[in-house]
Order: C-alpha cells, then sequence, then structure tokens
RNA sequence: GGCGUCAUGGUGUAACUGGUUAACACGCCGCCCUCUCAAGGCGGAGAGUACGGGUUCGAUCCCCGUUGACGCUACCA
C-alpha cells in the first residue's frame, strides 16, 4: 500500500544535533524545501535526538540558525509548532513505546536479551570466520517462560524488528524498483535498552503520524529503506514516496567529511560566504536546474539575476546568529523583486540563481544521480560573483555584520591592548583573524630540535585532538588540557607543542594568547586552517621528491 | 567479504530521452585593458561520453557483461 498521490504533500528534514550543522543538511533541506514550495506542500523539521551519547546541547539551535541563514524556512518545527508535534523527538518517547508494544502484540518485533558485549563477541566470531557480521538471530524464538523469566530477572533487552523470509522491492523516484532479499537484513534493533528508539523506528512513526508523503533523503539510506518498508507494512501502513539524492563528496569523491573539507554551516558563515551564493552552489550539486533555452530566456526575463536585497546576515563570526535575521527572503516562493545586479559573463544564463528561481524552475525529477564533488573553488567564485553583485553599501554592511563586527572585534581588542603601543599596530598582531590564507614558512614552524617529518605527524595529531570538539565544548579551559595531553603522550614540550599551533594559526612565532585567539577565530576557522596547512604541506612534500 | 547504488574533460553541469565538429561554467594557459592586483574582454589546451560486447541505418542516450568509485553492513543517524 502505498501513498495516496492525491495527498498534500508534505516533506521534512531529520537532522540530528549531534554537532555542528553539516552542509549535507542543507543540501537536503534545500531539495525538500523546493520540492515543498513546488507543490504547495509543506516543509517540516524534525529533530532526531535520540543518541543520548552524542548529543549536543547546542546543536539544534545552530541547525535553526544554519538553515534560517540560508533562507531554507520551516513551516512546522520544533520552535514553531504545528498539528503533528512535538517535533523532537526526545519527547515522542512514549509514543515510540506504544507503537512498539503493538509490534510486539502482533509478533513483528520481540525482545532481545543479549548484551552489547555479546553481540561484540558475535561480531567478532563472524568476522574471523569471513560470516557477514549479522545478528544470528539468537533470542528470536525465545518461548514465554523464558522471556518472563529474563523479564523478573529484570535484565535488560533491546526489541528488535523480526524480519520474515522473502524479499522487499521498493520504487526510488529517481531510480526505479530496488530489491532487497531478506537474507540480507538484519534483525534490526527499533528500542534500545535505554528506552530510545532507533532512527528505522522513529523515523518511520514518525513520517506516518507526521503525514509525510514524501521522504526525501541522501542515498546513505537506501540500504536500510527495506527494514522501512517492512515496518510500514508491520504497522499496516501507507509507504511514503521515497527520492534517495547522491551524497556530496570530498575532492577524492569520498563521502563528505570534515577531515578532507569544511562541512559546517558556522564555517562558511564565519569565513564569509553569503548565504546567497552558498544556496546557490547547493542548487549546482546534482543538476536539477534545466538549461535555459534562448525561447525560454525570452519569455522569463526575471529568471537568472542576482538580488542584492537577498543579503540575509545578521549573522556575526563569533556571536551565534540571530533566531530569525530580518533579512532573511520572507518569501522566497515568489520572484525577488527590486534591483537586478546581473553580472555580465554567461554563465549568469546557466550557474547562477537565487532560491526563488529555484523554485520556479527546479526539477527534482532531473537529478543526476552521480555523487557531486563539493568544489569549494567553484564555491568561492560564485561566492565572489555575489559580492561584486552588491551595491557598496550593502558591501559594507555585510563586512560590518561578518568580518568586522563590533561583536568580533570586542572579543579581540583585549588580546591585543597590552601588546601595543600604537593603535595602528593593531593589525600587526590580528593579521591572522582577518586573513583566509595563512602559511608559516618551514623556519618559523619547525621547532629547533625536531624534523619536518615530525612536525608534520605532530602537527597532525593536533588536529585529531581539536576535531573531537564542537563548538559547544570549544574553550579555553577544554583545550588546554587536551593539547597539553596529548604533548606529554607525544614527548613535545608545552613550549613546542603551542608555538607549533600558535604558527600554523598565526603564521608567526609573535601573536596574542594562543588559546584566545582560537576561541576567538572559531572552531570552524581554526581547524580548516590547520587541515589546509597540512595539505599544503603534503603538496610541498610531494614536489620535492 | 556480502548487499546496494552510481559512472560525460581536473571539477560542476548540458546535450529535443537515438541523428550535435559532444555545449556551458569553474579551474588552468596566453593575449588585451590597466599604475599594481582583481574584475572585465578575447583566445587556447583539455573528454569522443569508464571498458567490452550487443540492438539499430545511426548510439552519451536502449540491453548485457566487466571494471572502478561510493554507500550500507552499530543498542549512530
Amino acid at each position: 500500500m502505498t501513498i495516496n498521490s492525491e495527498s498534500p504533500v508534505r516533506v521534512r528534514i531529520a537532522p540530528s544535533p549531534t554537532g555542528d550543522p553539516h552542509v549535507g543538511t542543507a543540501y537536503i533541506g534545500l531539495i525538500n524545501y523546493l520540492y515543498a514550495r513546488q507543490s504547495n506542500g509543506k516543509f517540516v523539521l524534525r529533530i532526531e535526538d535520540t543518541d543520548r551519547a552524542r548529543f549536543v546541547a547546542t546543536s539544534e539551535q545552530e541547525i535553526f540558525n544554519s538553515l534560517r541563514w540560508l533562507g531554507l524556512t520551516w513551516d512546522e518545527g520544533p520552535d514553531l509548532g504545528g498539528p503533528y508535534g512535538p517535533y523532537r523527538q526526545s519527547e515522542r518517547t512514549e509514543i515510540y513505546r506504544e507503537h512498539v508494544e503493538l509490534l510486539l502484540a502482533n509478533g513483528t518485533a520481540y525482545r532481545a536479551f543479549e548484551n552489547p558485549e555479546e553481540l561484540e563477541a558475535l561480531r567478532q566470531r563472524q568476522i574471523a570466520a569471513k560470516l557477514p557480521p549479522r545478528y544470528d538471530g539468537g533470542h528470536r524464538d525465545l518461548s514465554q517462560a523464558q522471556i518472563d523469566a529474563y523479564l523478573a530477572e529484570g535484565r535488560p533487552y533491546v526489541i528488535r524488528m523480526k524480519v520474515p523470509a522473502g524479499s522487499t522491492t521498493f520504487r526510488d523516484e529517481l531510480r526505479g524498483d530496488i530489491t532487497f532479499e531478506h537474507s540480507n537484513v538484519d534483525d534490526q534493533v527499533l528500542m534500545k535498552s535505554d528506552g530510545f528508539p532507533t532512527y528505522h523506528l522513529a523515523n518511520v512513526v514518525d513520517d506516518h503520524l507526521m503525514h509525510i508523503t514524501d521522504v526525501i533523503r541522501a542515498e546513505e539510506w537506501i540500504s536500510s529503506t527495506p527494514k522501512h518498508v517492512l515496518l510500514y507494512q508491520a504497522f499496516g501502513w501507507a509507504i511514503p514516496r521515497f527520492w534517495h539524492m547522491p551524497l556530496l563528496r570530498n575532492l577524492d569523491k569520498s563521502k563528505i567529511s570534515k577531515r578532507k573539507n569544511p562541512v559546517s554551516l558556522i564555517y562558511y558563515r564565519q569565513a564569509g560566504f553569503l548565504p546567497e551564493a552558498m544556496i546557490n552552489f547547493l542548487g549546482l550539486m546534482g543538476g536539477g536546474m534545466p538549461a535555459v533555452t534562448d525561447a525560454q530566456s525570452g519569455k522569463n526575463p526575471g529568471a537568472p539575476h542576482l538580488d542584492s536585497e537577498m543579503w540575509a546576515s545578521g549573522a556575526s563570526p563569533t556571536a551565534p546568529a540571530p533566531l530569525n535575521p530580518a533579512s532573511a527572503p520572507a518569501d522566497a516562493a515568489k520572484p525577488a523583486s527590486g534591483a537586478q545586479v546581473k553580472p555580465q559573463t554567461k554563465s549568469s544564463e546557466t550557474d547562477i540563481f537565487t532560491l526563488p528561481d529555484m523554485v520556479a524552475r527546479f526539477d527534482v525529477k532531473n537529478i543526476r544521480l552521480g555523487g557531486p564533488v563539493f568544489d569549494l573553488t567553484k564555491l568561492k567564485w560564485l561566492n565572489g560573483e555575489y559580492i561584486r553583485a552588491l551595491t557598496p553599501e550593502k558591501f559594507y554592511t555585510a563586512l560590518r555584520e561578518t568580518i568586522l563586527s563590533d561583536a568580533y572585534l570586542q572579543q579581540i581588542a583585549p588580546l591585543v591592548q597590552t601588546r601595543i603601543e600604537t593603535l595602528g599596530e593593531f593589525g600587526n598582531l590580528t593579521h591572522f583573524l582577518f586573513a583566509d590564507d595563512i602559511m608559516p614558512p618551514a623556519e618559523v614552524f619547525v621547532p629547533k630540535k625536531r624534523t619536518p617529518e615530525e612536525t608534520l605527524a605532530f602537527a597532525a595529531d593536533q588536529l585529531t585532538v581539536l576535531e573531537a570538539f564542537d563548538s559547544s565544548t570549544w574553550t579555553h579551559e577544554a583545550l588546554e588540557p587536551a593539547l597539553k595531553k596529548l604533548g606529554e603522550e607525544k614527548q613535545w614540550s608545552v613550549k613546542e607543542n603551542f608555538m607549533l599551533l600558535r604558527a600554523i594559526l598565526t603564521g608567526s612565532t609573535m601573536s596574542p594568547p594562543l588559546l584566545e585567539s582560537m576561541v576567538v577565530f572559531g572552531k570552524s576557522r581554526t581547524l580548516d586552517r590547520v587541515r589546509r596547512f597540512l595539505e599544503a604541506q603534503k603538496k610541498l612534500a610531494n614536489i620535492k621528491k
């Protein structure tokens, strides 16, 4: 039973608050947003916070801020409410409990009492025997007496879905039918022993209860779709349409990751990318914008243009962006009006378009399925186009609201006050906080008693340590012990340790205090700088060979 | 390893879903403009559509196989 094609379209994104808002969330958000606006449907934001272990308290707010920054406004969500709330899964645990009872009762799910250690041992045995690691169904057919005994003992358990024999075929709107043999589908855990549901259960229950008609999500979910289909069937519910979007990629074509690319939307905002450029670039990923023919461009004079009115900012590099940037496009569904600043390049006809343009012309069915590389080079060019199209006033405002905001300067000032003799020296000590490309020469970053090789290896270790932080834990108090611990482990003195990082961050051996500087500069940009340093050095080393 | 998905220059896309010298943009190179650097203008190199078979008068486009890449393979999402 599939969803009624007459039903009004309702789509959703369901990010989980486990860290910085991700560029992939924005991409999938964009496609969902477009589809909803084009079908006069609703776009729902749901927070999937069922993973207590990875939960990050500030993450949810950053997700809101980032999506609004991009102009991807939702119709229902945790902050807005709506007819099918609550929209935060941690507030729906009772609902999942009731539903999983239904499955237990109709025999499509069962309790399993193995503990994590036993399961891990099982996995290891299977791997050793070169078998596919999978739950062996050990507690699938426990007798009622046995179950009661375990329950009486108070033994913790999970609830797993009972995958029947056979196979499942579902339709992907972009690829056609996809079939999975059930022998390849695990008896997935639906309810964890902590009483929280897994993604699979929560996602199906919520999508049904929230009347979601189209599940537009990333390709990585294809393999678990049969589980979801099986769940819909177990509940006796209509199955939504599935659209699996290609995954954004690193330059080396692997799934986009923070190890190889800035993936945090906070980074892009702080580094001074304009939301219009960002959303435009995301719209380029995977295609979807039909080519403009001469005939069309004549009939559609308003289509490709830059609209400086859309500069939606309010974000300063370090202070959290306001909840609702005043200048965010209020209604992107109607073509923006106002001054059209159209760059003179030919590419303005094909590569440059706004969110309203996309609402008007984007065709989700046109999505190209090969994983598009998220290429910063082109993003930067695009951003340059948008910057040049700004009026001088808007450009000035953009600077003052981001890279030169009062909030930013107020944090920097105390770091340099005791270190300069004339105000004119301010830039001498702080230019690294305003520059994008900082690259210390080897004589600056390699400590006297170290070789370049061990220095780079240690820098890579530093990066690993720093990557473990998220924006909310990125503080002086937390960073200091973490870095010092690494130094102790690797036998690097505090001086060598901090001096190296200082050189990478500032390009110099002389700077304001390191930790404070890192905090002011922000996690995303600091990491990006270290990452770029390492990459550049790697390239240099290859050239020398 | 198993299962699944994908495949047009270095990158992003286009090519009336079978008929083009395979187009556009980014990047790269050169020239012009110019006090410099950008921007802008002009031009150039770079793919014969992963490979091999079919079907067809004709395949980037349809079919099969191979290869490669990627994803999943958690009490994460």
